[in-house]
RNA sequence: CGGGAUGUAGCGUAGUUUGGCUAGCGCGCCUGAUUUGGGAUCAGGAGGUCGCAGGUUCAAAUCCUGUCAUCCCGACCA
């Protein structure tokens, strides 16, 4: 087999260089003019626009609605709640001018969109019976990054944003839990990405949140990325913003809230779970293109014919077919799937047709097959990829996922075998400091699992099970 | 934001040290022919503000200053 004309670098050798290789090779995005801004290309948007129509429908199931609010947000406005401002004041643009006129009150273009959703509710919410409200909004926000890297940390990026108002704090924690159980599964069964679900802790929360929830996956590399969040916010916000209702006894109360968001950096975590260096490896589930069909010629009519009809069988299993009938040759069309990560691959040839077969090759194990044409289950073959690469995922997880006793082990492990931690912690912040001062690694969600030891840092009892890593 | 590297056609690059005629090459692209089971072959063709701005010079891709972007390391970070 040659070699790709421009190979992509070896993931093992240098992960970093791999995934910027990768971003651009398979035609994800290009870069902006502006710094850090990328330019999300056809094919990595329908990604996307995948992760959008999927979860979206979770959203509707789950009594959801749609919204979108302004992009800018007046500075007086964000200044409201106390914490949340100074969280994201060091990360905001700025606008000045309007034309040619210096504005009174500059603006402030998103970094989220919590003030705006406040000041909506307060004018919306008077009543108990307005209650609960439940929305949800697609945009982009932007965060003024010093380091940049494509899909995990842009300037700008597209995302969900869902904001919601309860009449209890306990409605308002159980949203927030079932918001995460919904990205956890999305992850899990979608993305084919197992899910670490636990809570923030007090240092790495959001700024103003009562408490932050998250999912954490582990990168082929050993590190973990922080794939979605949501937070209940108590009522913090709600007396920041004046956001009170009438209850059913004519007094006035204040609102619970929650927020929770995932991200296009989803995208990469999807590449950097199961890319390998022949290029991108997408679930079938979240795949723009399930199945390319490619004719070994494109000169003979019949091996035409065939090709189309496997294509019109497969359209109508509604699965997501491309059949290219350029005058490539068969080899470059080859190489060109699987470094888009196209799950599945059907080649029909004359020697086929003597045969009435198709060849499947499958992108997760390279694996060669021959079927009849009028007796495959291509379904079914998407089905096993799917389960396969979340084994495959899940099984990497857990061999680079260990125990540690003290700091020492800790740093240890880390320096030899990059992975998830798990240690248990005192909950005292200058530990979880002294961990990260000292292996370079952060606390990145106390686990639902009790705790059952002494502290990793200073040995006294543990009041949290935490999982431990360095993260992108 | 600090340290380092880079920027020449869609992509990858030579040339920069030591300034010198029309900026070379490979891939890709276009046309035609022959091809097609893992990146085809031949022939012809198109494509360049040398990142941008300013300076030095008879002359700048090359030297100087500034600036923008990308990559790596660090700090920072929803």
């Amino acid at each position: 087999m040659k070699k790709y004309v421009e190979a992509i670098t070896d993931m093992d050798k240098d992960f970093a260089l791999w995934y910027t290789d990768i971003v651009k090779k398979a035609e994800l995005i290009d870069y902006s003019s502006v710094r850090g801004c990328m330019i999300l290309k056809p094919y990595g948007y329908a990604i996307w626009e995948r992760i959008q129509k999927i979860l979206d429908q979770k959203f509707k199931e789950t009594n959801h609605e749609n919204v979108y609010m302004p992009i800018f947000i007046p500075e007086s406005l964000l200044q409201k709640e106390k914490e949340h401002v100074e969280g994201f004041a060091p990360e905001v643009a700025w606008v000045t001018h309007g034309g040619n006129e210096k504005l009174t009150e500059k603006l402030c273009v998103r970094p989220t969109s919590e003030t705006l959703f406040c000041e909506h509710y307060a004018n919306i919410i008077q009543s108990y019976r307005d209650l609960p409200k439940l929305y949800n909004q697609w945009c982009s926000v932007v965060r003024w990054e010093k380091t940049t890297r494509p899909f995990l940390r842009s300037l700008e990026f597209l995302w969900q944003e869902g904001h919601t108002a309860h009449t209890t704090f306990e409605e308002a924690e159980q949203e927030t839990l079932k918001m995460l159980d919904i990205y956890a599964d999305f992850c899990e069964k979608i993305l084919a990405i197992p899910v670490i679900k636990g809570k923030k802790t007090e240092n790495e929360k959001f700024a103003g949140a009562l408490s932050t929830y998250t999912i954490e996956s582990l990168m082929h590399d050993g590190r973990a990325l922080q794939s979605g969040t949501s937070h209940n916010f108590g009522d913090g916000f709600a007396k920041a913003f004046d956001i009170q209702y009438t209850d059913k006894q004519n007094k006035l109360q204040y609102v619970y809230q929650t927020s929770w968001g995932i991200s296009t950096r989803l995208i990469g975590a999807i590449i950097m779970v199961h890319g390998d260096n022949n290029g991108l490896v997408l679930p079938p589930n979240i795949a723009p293109i399930q199945i390319a069909i490619i004719p070994i010629t494109t000169k003979k009519s019949e091996v035409i014919d065939a090709a189309k009809m496997i294509e019109a069988k497969l359209k109508s299993q509604n699965l997501r077919t491309k059949l290219d009938l350029t005058d490539k040759s068969a080899g470059w069309k080859f190489s060109e799937y699987e470094m888009k990560g196209v799950p599945l691959r059907i080649e029909i040839g004359p020697r086929d047709l003597e045969n009435n077969s198709a060849t499947f090759v499958r992108r997760d194990t390279n694996e060669k097959i021959t079927l009849p044409l009028n007796n495959f289950d291509a379904k079914e073959i998407l089905d096993a990829i799917q389960k396969n690469l979340f084994d495959k995922a899940l099984a990497h997880r857990n061999k680079n996922t260990f125990n540690a006793e003290n700091l020492e082990q800790l740093e240890k492990i880390l320096s030899n075998t990059p992975g998830f931690i798990k240690a248990n912690w005192c909950g005292n912040l200058n530990c979880e400091l002294a961990v990260k001062e000292k292996t370079g690694a952060t606390a990145r969600c106390i686990s639902f699992e009790p705790a059952n030891g002494k502290c990793v840092c200073c040995g006294k009892n543990a009041q949290h099970l935490v999982y431990w890593a360095k993260s992108y």
